[in-house]
DNA sequence: CTCCGTGCAAAGGCTTTGCACACTC
DNA sequence: GAGTGTGCAAAGCCTTTGCACGGAG
């Protein structure tokens, strides 16, 4: 694998679609980003990567949009906001979310593996795995919230 | 159980707010409602259920908003979109939301129960299920989309 | 050279909020 | 009677879109 075409760029000019310096940013910083980030939080992480990057934040919007098209990102909504997160590589992997503090601790894909057969052989339903994200309280949040407000 | 004063009523009364007329009605069109209904689609269902029901959107809002603080309705987001269903009697149900049609079969809560208490173990994180939606492609749309574009 | 992608800025849709009045308790 | 909830309407926020220019192929 070459270091300066990454597969996330082949599979951009397979698409058809033209390698632009926005795209090559935008992909750098989608990958660097742990966890779910939003439009604004992967445009200000371009900014930080290079400060004379000249870029539109219509135009992470629209790249996203494209990646999350292509399976290179998955999109999430949280509570009107619209989050993303790299998917090229490894495994899709999935996130809880903590209704408390907001960490997206990773689970494996093991433990959905039955799930995900379980309903598929009862309901014909295939579960798109990239999309999930298991909503609750972390420990941590858990013994805090003993006693809720 | 008294026909008038259901168990949704004794809670809003129990926590301290006023039952309003809005929020009867609401209530009603909310439990009403199968799957996940957006505001405004509460809100029209509202108006269809009494014509005379004078009430303004906004209300909605806030109305929902309150009943999802007190656990009588789960809120999802979707694309923008934030969407609720009535979660006040019975079981927590889940649903597989299809990307393609939109449609939301419910699965039973025993097909989770496994995924809920692995996780638990492993990472003492409590999972909710009421806000849990699992996004794929139904049956249907499997054999429509063969041939995606 | 052709056409896609970008920047800029305005429009768009959903949701929230301020204020005065009505209604519940 | 006291205080919450509502209606109305405007503001707010995130996101999308139109248009002309610039860069990729």
């Amino acid at each position: 694998m070459t270091q300066d075409s990454p597969a996330s760029e082949q599979t951009i000019r397979a698409s058809g679609r033209r390698m632009t310096m926005q795209r090559v940013k935008i992909l750098e910083a989608l990958k660097r980003r742990p966890g779910h980030s939003t439009t604004e939080q992967i445009y200000a992480q371009v900014c930080a990567d290079d400060a004379s990057a000249e870029m539109a934040l219509s135009t992470v919007y629209r790249t996203l949009d494209t990646l999350t098209e292509m399976g290179l990102a998955v999109s999430f909504s949280d509570g009107g906001v619209t989050t993303y997160e790299w998917a090229g590589d490894d495994e899709p992997h999935h996130h809880l979310v903590c209704n408390g503090c907001g960490t997206t601790p990773e689970i494996a894909i093991s433990a959905l593996a039955d799930l995900v057969e379980t309903i598929e052989q009862q309901h014909g339903f295939a579960v798109d795995l990239r999309h999930m994200a298991i909503r609750g309280q972390c420990a941590g949040c858990r013994e805090k919230s003993e006693a809720p407000r």
